[in-house]
DNA sequence: TATTAGCACTCTCATAGAACGAGTGCTAAC
DNA sequence: GTTAGCACTCGTTCTATGAGAGTGCTAATA
């Protein structure tokens, strides 16, 4: 258990080390005006919490700098949340003020603006397009043996396959299949569409009309929607100009690792609510060790919807970008609300 | 004019450049079988060819680099074509052997394989969806508000835009308006989709059917066509490998630039047919002085769909990537010819 | 007893100088 | 016309040195 001074001492060396980037010795923070204590008692202490693992040094003569338990103590016990200025609050609700219908376009400027205020970069999870409803279902020939299927779903996302006809099949045939499964799929989320179609095809079978077979099967394999999650980046290259990567190896190692965040399953921590840390190791990536990520999700009611993560170094102003997530994911879950509860009424 | 001995140095000295990136001494050269003078004659020779401005030194007692004058001469007159290995034709057809039908997937995996066997980046600019003519035009009505117009080109290329409907339509307008539509817009390019529905919409006028003039503004608003090159990368990353990009602040400018090269005009060069060589300061960009940037275009006999870029330091392979890019270019083209073709018959 | 001043010690960083090596330019010999 | 020889230049690497920042410990102090 800490004492009250070995509180403050963390707290104030984690919080300037934040601000500089520099290891922070005793004198330093024996300066500020609300440690009234000297240097040496200072040094104790800080030997001390070093001994406990909250601290570290660079070398042998180097000031302290937060460890991984430091960081994360803090995040846990003294994120006290920062006043947004209304200036900013203003700059994120501009996304919303020209009343945009595409959700797309929200989400794009929302990553935008949020990498401006924090100056980390951000990545944004679009909407969960799986989960939308099909609200019309089409398929247009191209040509003798191809045609595309389209599904235009309840909040305005279209999604479109090429996938080839197999010979025998005429446009009347085409029509009336697609008839007949525009009944069936409407309504459907999309990552039942491929279960759907299976059931469509063995149905028919079931009422011995084996005629469409291999029309269906050849739409299914094509129709197969991968989860291919959009992402939205803001100022990617932001974390380049962090002191902490000036080494090139290392900014060569986030930078491929930011632009395959989407193999890293667990950046987007997709199964909790509210506000979630991560810091440095926690992240279960090599290319992550020197980086915290801060994720909060959007929804609508319970509903998530997708997820807004904030990369920056371990050295990362917790409190800032907490604070900031906060306004936007209560923002954008109300804005897409609004715009999606106007397409399913 | 330069002498053949000239020649031979000069281009000895180019290849061995572009092979170890070391500026190349006059004993390095004179050590080369091909090479039959002594390091002194050699000396004088690469002070002369210095002073005509097709070496350079990177200080007093360094060896000799090439110039850009050095590179332009280099790649206008000594450019024999390099053999590629049955092995990497073989990799390139790959492409094609699956017989993918969305030209998308083609075009994404060339741009991967062209960085593999160059190991440098390559920018693939994608098919011109503005010249693909529309094949479908419809509109879903998502809410009362608003709807999803969608085209489908001949090509197979969807094309969607949401759009608000202003209020006292319903539904059965929205339908004989698609029709009206549907009859003006199929065989028109993309790009000219606005001027078409401007003309419509005036014809209505002159029939005196208002009707739906406030509908068909909506739409145009909406469906006004950005020119937004679709760019496929392949190892965007790659020149982070070449030593002369070791310097941070290099490296950082390369990769803003290459995740902004739509922003370049000069990049992509359209108007010519065959392959095009740009040296250095050649491009007319900041950050791409230590750059050369070498571009094919592919299409279909004398339409031009698109272009294949590979940048690499100015140093670059010439040779192999102009050879690989030959292949490259014309496979696409062959390739792509056979799929549109099947979609326009 | 808790705090603080003092001091020796450690480690990094910046700077300067020396040794080294690669390469040139020039001159004189072949 | 070509080449060997040699003085010279410049960048690189290594080492030494000193300044500066910060620590840990001990002894003095409130």
């Amino acid at each position: 258990m800490l004492t009250n001074r070995q509180l403050l001492i963390l707290q104030v060396t984690v919080d300037d080390f934040i601000d500089t980037a520099q290891p922070v010795g005793s004198r330093q923070i024996s300066k500020k005006e609300e440690v009234p204590y000297s240097p040496a008692t200072i040094r104790n202490e800080m030997a001390d919490l070093e001994d406990m693992g909250y601290l570290e040094k660079t070398h042998t003569s180097s000031g302290r700098v937060p460890s991984e338990k430091g960081y994360r103590y803090y995040v846990d016990n003294m994120l006290t949340p920062q006043r947004i200025s209304k200036d900013e609050i203003k700059q994120i609700r501009s996304v919303f003020e020209e009343r945009m219908v595409e959700t797309e376009q929200i989400i794009r400027k929302s990553a935008n603006i949020l990498s401006e205020l924090t100056n980390y970069t951000s990545i944004l999870l679009g909407l969960d397009v799986l989960k939308h409803r099909v609200k019309r279902f089409s398929i247009v020939p191209l040509s003798e043996d191809s045609a595309v299927a389209i599904i235009v779903t309840d909040s305005g996302h279209v999604e479109n396959r090429v996938f080839s006809i197999p010979e025998s099949y005429n446009s009347s045939d085409i029509e009336r299949m697609v008839n007949l499964l525009n009944d069936s799929l409407i309504g459907v989320p999309l990552h039942e569409v491929p279960m759907k179609l299976e059931a469509v095809t063995s149905t028919l079978l079931k009422q011995r009309v084996g005629h469409f077979n291999n029309l269906l099967s050849s739409l299914n394999k094509a129709m197969t929607i991968e989860h291919k999650d959009k992402l939205y980046y803001g100022g990617k290259m932001q974390l380049l100009n962090q002191p902490e990567f000036n080494d090139l190896e290392k900014a060569r190692s986030i930078m491929y690792m930011i632009d395959h965040v989407n193999q890293i399953p667990s950046i987007f921590a997709l199964d909790k609510k509210g506000i979630q840390i991560r810091i440095g190791s926690e992240n279960n990536h090599l290319a992550m060790e020197d980086c915290s990520v801060i994720t909060a999700s959007y929804g609508i009611g319970d509903e998530q919807m997708g997820s807004i993560a904030i990369i920056g170094p371990t050295r990362m102003d917790y409190k800032r970008v907490v604070s900031l997530l906060d306004v936007m994911s209560t923002d954008l879950s109300r804005e897409l609300s609004r715009i999606l509860r106007g397409h399913h009424g």
